[in-house]
DNA sequence: TTGATGTCGATGCGATTGCATCTATATTGA
DNA sequence: TCAATATAGATGCAATCGCATCGACATCAA
């Protein structure tokens, strides 16, 4: 059964919500300062990227990026008709389709983590001393 | 100047934001079915109930919660509606307001709690080993 | 086969969020 | 004092989310 949680658990339960926000916050602020879309954009491009010609289906990327299977279905939407994203067919399930990165796509992504990129230098890796940043990998590894 | 991140701070930054989210949905889901509210409830609650009889101020609560202004706005109202806070006069300033939990307030996070706690100690508490959360909770201060 | 059930993805609708802006009051400085 | 500026909080509107459900195809069991 489970019981209540001891004070470390609840003070490991609220740093983490914070800190996960602020930085979230903080990474956002300056992707939109840029003109940039949102983190949820890049992520779907660097998973669609990463899988390369063969592309992704829709509930792959739903898993990758932990998304509710509507959010998924609208983001994809929202990407396509910007043409960084092309919905190809699937042969393999004909319920299916199949999700490419375009050319713009890739390009995108790249302008984006001109930002993303150093935004995470400065709101986490600036903060943890060297050796704490793999530390905190190995801890939030476990709660996964 | 800021430059790239390493690869230990971008494992830690995409592992914070994948334990961060995956404990969250746990613990809406949890809540959710209890029939309870979200936990941004919980959370304005639990401040005004450690707040005391003098209450907070909107802005304040605002600051607590990590709330956009316009948001916490809206989620007072909720609230205010459902009977869980009062909007009180506020004596120094006559733009504002000062905002106290209600008795119905106090009963519902208690309830709350009895499902979050346990929640708490199952997606994050059973998970780490002793000493474990207590690590996390300070590199995630660090970030604060 | 074929009927029952499961999975993939889309969508209507109401709730919430984000942005811009507004009103009202407070504060500051000439 | 009083005009300029700043701060507290609300709100109209568009975008997005959450829920429930749908249609289409796949799979499985008899």
């Amino acid at each position: 059964m489970t019981c209540k949680p001891d004070d470390a658990t609840v003070s490991a339960w609220i740093g983490l919500s914070r800190a996960q926000r602020l930085a979230t916050a903080g990474i956002e602020a300056r992707l939109k300062a840029a003109d940039l879309p949102p983190l949820s954009w890049y992520d779907a491009l660097w998973e669609l990227e990463k899988a390369g010609e063969c592309g992704l289906r829709p509930f792959e990327l739903e898993k990758a990026l932990l998304f509710e299977q509507y959010n998924l279905s609208r983001l994809v939407d929202r990407m396509t008709r910007a043409g960084l994203v092309d919905r190809c067919v699937c042969p393999d399930d004909r319920r299916g389709q199949t999700l490419k990165i375009s050319g713009e796509g890739r390009a995108l992504r790249q302008r984006m983590w001109a930002v993303y990129g150093p935004a995470i230098a400065e709101v986490i890796g600036e903060r943890l001393a060297p050796g704490e940043a793999d530390q905190l990998a190995a801890l939030s590894a476990k709660l996964c």
